[in-house]
RNA sequence: GGGGCGGUAGUUAAGUUGGUUAUAACGCCGGCCUGUCACGCCGGAGGCCGCGGGUUCGAGUCCCGUCCGCCCCGCCA
């Protein structure tokens, strides 16, 4: 291994290399001056050891020590001692050895350190003074196992035959989707590159350029507001195969988790991976990423209330939205204003409201129990499976509503009740999503995944004209514990259904020639029938290393509004330079 | 665009119904100390209470505005 001039890392030294001379550099971790005697813990990004300086031993090096302060940057050479039984330090793996210091380099100094990296830090710190941030030891164990998991990624895919294939960065704006980052051309004033939202289109022409089986762990930009889990820039893992159905990309990916957490987690990933259908996870889970970690499936009561007392119900079903439930084992003893917290909690999410009813000895505790017939309660019970001890909340909404209420606090109660565990990995794969969404601001069909997906042509057949929101994409989601790690599906590869599927998203002839006519005219010269996947490679690190936060997987992350607290990024740019560019600012 | 939480020594926090000189811990500086490892002991320095305005005899505290950070909704094909 090659250490630079030093010989080995400090945290690594143990029994065995009693004896031995070292050469250990890093930096002061802490510094305990005894007069005679000074004990400095060095550290490296492989932990920390003891190294003592005795006058005795070198007594230049044991005045030089003196000056040592946190945070410097220091080489030492010395040898590894062995501690009398009374000074192990049990709590350091180092800490049945010393270093015994002859000499000390002070390489560098330093300014006090900005912040205590033990606790909580406020996070404009954190960002502003990342090299330092980037020096505590949780950070280094992100960033080297995301430097694993990337080599994992790219060893087991060269072990498939596929070839990484850089795509470029200064492409061409494509109106669907995300908002694009644009860059603009100096050598062509008045006209911009995008950044790309993802490689999708180039990876398609690889296809048709006959790189059949390709991948490219790759920046991805979108101009959007983030979140904890969303950067404006990030990484995925971009893979497309040529010759192929959706059954290949699955077992790969299958293949890809299990040695990712196998080897890198000692997790047992089991294969092939669960699959559910689109449809059923937005009945029983009210998401298209369900969390499979816990039970509180959605129930169907619209049946059943359909007429009832309670208007709020019955009307919701008159006015063809539903009214679903969740059963909440032993959830009888929320309080009031647990209850009251969770029916806030719902109408972030556009519910109205939030019905509930304790299961008692006697009955219904519920301020809707009076509604309903003994008949419709003993109903509800039955379909719910409800128990002496339970809850049951309800929700009666539009369907989108009611799924994305209901969906939401299914999670927000097995938080609550603490039924989830972060080292409980519930991979699942979600299939046959619709392939057209209803944009209700431009009033008409938007693509679910994107335009370039393939239909299920029976679907396409039949529903083309009457109802083409019935129709499924060839599209498939790889879910984990609530959170989509990816997506992908099979592709369009030929010229005239791609047109089809155009012409049902609105798009004119026209307007698709003059956007996608490179890719229109691509699939009329031999493009085979391909399809892929896209992995959104900080959420796997992410789960990995068992954050919630993405800033604390990505080594220069950006703020909630998209600024770089160290190089204070954006920023205003000259005159010259946007003369040059031909573009002029409006005046604020 | 909207909702919520936060910003007080270098750091993390406390700060009462508005009322003397704004506290504490850690860190920092000086001194002592040959077996500590969250070393210890003695002494010390350190504040635009995010910023601007207002109310008041008096504002860290109340009001208005604004900037910054975090979480969420919308958005994210």
């Amino acid at each position: 291994m090659i250490l630079g001039n030093r010989t080995r890392y400090g945290g690594e030294l143990r029994a065995a290399d009693i004896g031995s001379d070292v050469v250990l550099c890093g930096w002061v971790n802490t510094r305990r001056d005894h007069g005679g005697v000074v004990f400095v813990d060095l550290r490296d990004h492989t932990g920390l050891v003891q190294v003592v300086f005795k006058p005795e031993v070198d007594a230049t090096a044991h005045a030089a020590a003196d000056a040592l302060r946190s945070e410097y940057v220091i080489r030492v050479t010395g040898r590894v001692e062995h501690r009398e039984a009374g000074n192990v330090n049990p709590k350091l793996p180092t800490g049945e050895v010393e270093v015994l210091v002859r000499d000390l380099e002070i390489l560098n100094a330093s300014l006090p350190a900005i912040f205590d990296w033990d606790g909580e830090v406020d996070e404009r710190l954190r960002l502003k003074y990342r090299y330092f941030e980037l020096r505590r030891p949780a950070m280094q164990h992100n960033l080297r196992l995301r430097s694993n998991a990337a080599r994992l990624v790219r060893d087991y895919l060269y072990s498939q035959s596929f070839v990484e294939v850089e795509t470029p960065v200064l492409t061409r704006s494509t109106p669907e989707g995300a908002r694009d980052y644009l860059v603009p051309s100096r050598v062509s004033p008045g006209q911009f590159y995008a950044l790309p939202q993802s490689p999708q289109l180039f990876k398609q022409l690889l296809m048709v350029g006959g790189l059949d089986r390709y991948f490219q762990i790759v920046k991805c930009f979108r101009d959007e507001d983030l979140r904890g889990n969303r950067q404006p820039e990030f990484t995925q893992v971009d893979i497309e195969m040529a010759f192929i159905d959706r059954e290949d990309v699955m077992t790969l990916i299958d293949g890809l988790f299990a040695r990712l957490w196998g080897e890198l987690l000692g997790v047992t990933v089991p294969t092939p991976i669960p699959r559910m259908s689109y449809q059923q996870a937005m009945d029983e889970y009210g998401s298209d990423a369900p969390d499979l970690r816990f039970g509180l499936k959605l129930v169907q009561l619209s049946d059943l209330v359909r007429g009832s007392g309670f208007q709020v119900f019955a009307q919701a079903v008159d006015r063809g939205g539903e009214v679903k439930a969740i059963r909440v084992p032993a959830g009888a003893s929320l309080s009031r204003k647990d209850l009251d917290e969770l029916t806030e909690f719902v109408r972030i999410y556009g519910a109205k409201g939030m019905a509930w009813v304790k299961r008692q000895s006697d009955g219904w505790q519920s301020p809707i129990a009076k509604y309903f017939t003994e008949e419709q309660r003993i109903a509800i019970e039955q379909r719910l499976e409800l128990q002496e001890g339970d809850l049951a909340v309800f929700c009666a909404d539009s369907a989108d509503v009611v799924a994305d209420s209901l969906g939401n606090l299914r999670k927000e109660l097995a938080r609550r009740l603490d039924l989830v565990r972060s080292d409980d990995f519930r991979f699942t794969w979600v299939t046959d999503f619709p392939a057209f969404e209803w944009d209700k601001e431009a009033k008409r069909l938007a693509a679910k995944h994107h335009p370039f997906t393939s239909p299920v042509l029976e679907d396409l057949e039949a529903y083309e004209q009457s109802d083409p929101l019935k129709i499924r994409a060839r599209a498939y989601d790889i879910v984990l514990n609530g959170v989509e790690l990816g997506g992908g599906s099979i592709r369009i590869h030929r010229s005239d259904l791609q047109a089809r599927m155009f012409k049902l998203l609105g798009l004119s002839e026209e307007e698709a020639r003059e956007k996608f006519g490179f890719l229109l005219e691509a699939f009329q010269y031999g493009a085979p029938p391909h399809g892929g996947i896209a992995l959104g490679f900080d959420r796997i690190i992410m789960f990995m290393v068992d954050t919630p936060s993405i800033r604390d997987v990505i080594a220069f992350p950006k703020t909630q509004k998209a600024s770089d607290l160290m190089v204070d990024a954006p920023s205003t740019v000259s005159e010259e330079q946007l003369r040059e560019l031909g573009i002029r600012l409006r005046r604020a």
